[in-house]
Formats: C-alpha cells, structure tokens, sequence
DNA sequence: ACAAGGTTGTTCAA
DNA sequence: TTGAACAACCTTGT
C-alpha cells in the first residue's frame, strides 16, 4: 500500500526514535510532515507563557532543518486541526494521517477527532506509543485494571512486563528518497516557523534551554561522557541551588519529545552494564524516566487528575482564596530570599531543580501559605518549559500532600533548607541582586539583620526588599494543626457513613474525638478561618522573626 | 488488629 | 561532613 501520508507532529518533535513516521515512511509514496500550530488546541489545556512558546518554536525550526538535511521539510501551518486538515487532505491527494499515540485526556480527544475525520474523509490512520516507554494501558490492565499508587507497586508491575521496547530505527535520506515530500504550490512562505512576535510574545531573558532535538542529543552526550556520573546518579544528593543544573536538565527535551525516553532509558542500561555498583530506582536515572511513566500511568486511569474536586485520588482540602499572596508566591515576593530566588529563576530560565520545586510548592500549599495546589501548577505550566500534565499535577499533589504522600509533618523550612547547602547564598545573589551585599549570616532570613548592615549592605528590609509575608513556625504549625484536623473530620466522616449502614440510630454515640485531638481543635479553631497572612505574630519563642509587630505591613494581605 | 513500608526532613552528636 | 534518633502519618498486606 503506497499512501500520501501527512505526519502529525505534536510532541516527539525528533527524527530519532520515531516509531511512527518510519511506519508511515515505510508505507507511503509521499510523506508531508506537518506541525499543526492550533492555539485553540495547544492553550486550551495548558496556559503557556512566552519561554515555553519560544522552546517550541526553536524545537520546530530545528526539526525543519534536521528534514530539510534528509531532503524533506516542515510544514508549520496555523489553524485548527480540522479546518487546515480538510484543505490539505484535498490540496495535497492525502491518504493516510499518522501521528504518536498520546494518554492525556487533551491529546486523547484530539486522537478521537483525528479518527472521525479521517473515517469521513476515508484516510487510513496510523498512530504507535512513542511518548512513554511502555504503552500505559499495558501497565494497567498487568495491574488488574488499576493504576498501580505507589512507585513500589508500580515497579513490581513493570517487572513482570520487562524491558521498553528498543528504540525504533534511524530514519535516512534513503527513506526519503524512496518516499520523498512534495514542494507546494504557494511555496515555502506560507509554511515558515513562526517568530516569537507573530505569536505577539516577548522574552527578555536569554536561551538557556535552547529548544529541539539537536540541542537534546548533545545535552544528551556530554552526560554520558561522564559514566561514572551516570552510573552512580541519586537524585536526593544532587544540589537544588547550584548555580549550574546539578541534575542532566533532559527534562525540558523529555517534555516535548526533543529527546526519546526510550533511546535515554537504553543508553542508561548500557552503562549500567558496564557498572559494578550502579545506583537503582527510585533515586537512579532509570529511577527518573520511571517515576515519569508512574505519572503518566496514574494520570491516564484517574479521573480529573490535574484538579481536586472530582479526583479519587485526592485529599480534599479547604485551601484559602488569597490571589494577593499567591501574587507574591509567583512573582517572587514573599519575602524569604530562598522562595524568592526560585521563582525568580523559574520566571527567567523556564528551569529550576527539582527540590527547588519541593520547596516553593510546599510553601504555597500545606507548608505556610495553604493555596491550592492547582493554583500553583497552574504557574507552573505557564512558566517551567518542561511542565507536563500528568507530572507537573502528580507533583503538586504529591507536595501539597493530597496524593501519594501522606507524612505532612515533614514541612521544608524555607530559611533552613536552601542553607544546608549554600549557606553563603550565591544562588540567592545570583537572581535576587538586590541581596547580593549581604552578609551569609542574614541573608536567608535578612529581616533578622541590624539597621546598620541592612544599610551596608545597601538593602533595606521592608523598603528595598520585602519583609517575610508570613511567620513561617507560626503558619506552619497551623496549617499542620489544620490538616490533622481535616483527617480527623474524614475519619469520622467514613465511620459516620460506617455505622449508618450497621446501624443508623447509634450515630451520635460512636463517633470519637481523642482528648489530644479535642485541643488541637481548641488550639486551632481561631486561626482555622483566618488566611495566614492575617494572622498577628505572637509566637514567644521564635528566634528569627521580627520581634517588631509594627514593621509588618507586607502581613496584612486580604483584610485592609 | 497490627506491622511494614513509603524517592528526597530536622537536629544533634561524633 | 555523616549518621543516628526522632518522627503531630496513611495505606497496604498479612
């Protein structure tokens, strides 16, 4: 069968690894590759800000340039996909569309309306996994139709299923000579790679992430110059707030499918053959892809999975409306050095470590600021270039404690934790210059600094830089309070609903307030409809919070 | 009913 | 620096 097959790209913007346009390549006569730039499409799911846009845009004019070497090229053509679709397919005699098999419910309705418009336009379809290393339905149906939750369990299952499939074959100019792609009558023009400013958006940072393909495989290669690295990889001993990424930074390229999962996942597997004591999942490389692929697998089979309400899978928690903090958390304005120099790098660079994420995002949540979750993901998506739906949301709700992690006591100490291991702050100096005269000893927590350094150092707290937004032992404790109180509730919740079916007429009696629990209750029922920032400072025994009430404007964020 | 296990805290002593 | 102690929990498996 010789089709004029149009090839859809929409993540997987590589030519290695392909599964599914060698298949295509394989059974047509004419290939079309085509990225289909639909806005409708590409914002409805995810609202995208400039750096992610212009990571794509690069990604696209790299892959153009990787056809153009094998004697094709890339269409880019704005529009909607049916709309464009409909004129191409008669303009261009099409036969046949292919393009990746996708899990997010986004992708998964656009693969639903690919297929109805090719039954009618009587095309022949063409669609194989490339995006993850296992097709996830596989992982499932292995677990008796459930998404495994926990990585343990998860693993257990990939066990009995093996190995990823190999990486598909190189594609060559041979495939391309024996199924070339056809010119167009309009020339090349109407099908250019967007500028930034056509899509009406403006960077002002420079390329840190240089988007495509190329960009992906070098990044790629300088890692494993490095085997021993490689081998002995474990994410938790990696630095969040070294002035380089400590990690491979393949996440961006992973994302949109620069950089195979799979020719990564092999690679890895070669070295570790070659390695006496390599490191193991959870904490290894492999160990990263796999925690991936959990995400996408839970995400495929719950319902709902990047929101709260509607979601099986998680907690459901009363989070505070307070679009001024939440301001603040974004632009990095709260106030601690650590939170803020994160964010700042998260809106500069579209990249920050993966810890440095754990610790902003517990901020905002359950750790001192008690904001949705989603609303944080959602900033999340905006800015970071390798946000993802399914692992960006898994994340969030596995750090605000809503799923898949339980121990909410653990809360990361905003001043502490980025001290352990910088404790001059050059990360904090680096993206908060305004800091940069400040003395290591103040500089997590530069509220605490005398007048006269605040002076020297050319910085003044609450002027200059802002004062701490809230008293984070103070919030902490509450918001932790707050979530045993709200388990509690559930638990009685469940055995209400427990005994009404033993017995409806017993109901009052059996439920149950241990006396510990009836002081928390009393000890937080105050503060419990109170948003943090209302909250005055009062904690006697807190040695690094301003002892001065009066110098705290920046606290009363929702009631003025 | 109860123990075990869960990617990645904090503190303190050597 | 590293390691042990402490750890305001939840789910799962026996």
């Amino acid at each position: 069968m010789s089709h004029r097959t149009i090839h859809l790209f929409n993540r997987g913007l590589r030519l290695h690894d392909n599964p599914t346009l060698v298949a295509a390549l394989e059974s047509s006569a004419a290939m079309y590759p085509v990225f289909l730039l639909d806005r409708a499409f590409m914002e409805g799911s995810v609202r995208m800000g400039a750096l992610r846009w212009r990571f794509i845009l690069q990604s696209l004019e790299d892959l153009h340039h990787s056809l153009q070497r094998l004697g094709s090229r890339l269409y880019v053509i704005q529009g909607s996909h049916e709309a464009v679709l409909r004129r191409l397919v008669a303009q261009w005699g099409i036969t046949q569309l292919s393009f990746d098999d996708e899990v997010e419910p986004h992708y998964k309705q656009l693969d639903k309306e690919l297929r109805t418009l090719a039954s009618e336009l009587s095309l022949s379809v063409l669609s194989c996994v490339a995006h993850s290393l296992y097709d996830v339905k596989r992982i499932i149906k292995a677990n008796s139709g459930q998404p495994p939750l926990t990585y343990k369990k998860f693993l257990r299952v990939l066990s009995v299923l093996g190995e990823p499939d190999t990486p598909a074959r190189e594609i060559t100019e041979t495939d391309f000579q024996k199924c070339p792609t056809p010119g167009d009558e309009e020339g090349e023009e109407p099908y250019k790679v967007p500028s930034l400013s056509e899509l009406g958006f403006e960077v002002e940072y420079e390329v840190l992430w240089p988007g495509g393909e190329s960009h992906a495989l070098k990044r790629l290669e300088k890692h494993f110059q490095s085997q021993g690295w490689v081998a002995n990889f474990s994410k938790p001993r990696t630095i969040p707030n070294s002035l380089l990424p400590s990690t491979t930074g393949l996440s961006p390229y992973l994302s949109l499918g620069c950089l195979s999962v799979r020719t990564f996942y092999h690679r890895l597997s070669k070295v570790y053959a070659q390695s006496k004591n390599h490191s193991l999942p959870p904490v290894s490389l492999q160990g990263q892809v796999l925690w991936r692929e959990f995400f996408y697998t839970v995400a495929s089979a719950t319902p709902n999975f990047t929101r709260m309400v509607g979601n099986p899978i998680c907690l459901q928690i009363d989070w505070y409306e307070d679009p001024q903090a939440l301001h603040k958390w974004k632009m990095g304005q709260t106030g601690f050095p650590w939170i803020d120099a994160i964010m700042t790098q998260l809106r500069q660079e579209g990249w920050v470590h993966h810890l440095a994420r754990h610790a902003v995002a517990c901020f905002l949540t359950r750790g001192d600021l008690w904001i949705s979750w989603e609303k944080g993901m959602k900033v999340f998506e905006e800015y970071l270039l390798d946000a993802d739906y399914s692992l960006n949301a898994g994340n969030w709700m596995w750090l605000s404690a809503s799923a898949f992690f339980h121990r909410y006591t653990r809360i990361f100490c905003p001043i502490r934790f980025g001290r352990r291991t910088d404790p001059d702050g050059h990360y904090l100096r680096k993206y908060l210059p305004v800091l940069k005269n400040f003395p290591s000893k103040y500089i997590y927590e530069p509220w605490t600094a005398p007048e006269h350094v605040q002076h020297q150092s050319g910085c003044i707290i609450g002027k200059d830089y802002p004062l701490p937004m809230v008293n984070h032992l103070e919030a902490s404790q509450r918001n932790l309070a707050l979530m045993k109180e709200l388990r509690i509730e559930q638990e009685n919740t469940a055995d209400l609903t427990r005994d009404m079916a033993d017995d409806p007429m017993e109901v009052g009696v059996k439920r149950k307030l241990p006396e510990d629990t009836i002081a928390q209750r009393d000890a937080t029922e105050y503060n419990s409809s109170v948003p943090v920032g209302n909250k005055r400072c009062s904690s006697p025994d807190e040695s690094s919070w301003t002892p001065d009430p009066v110098r705290l404007p920046e606290m009363s964020s929702k009631v003025v």
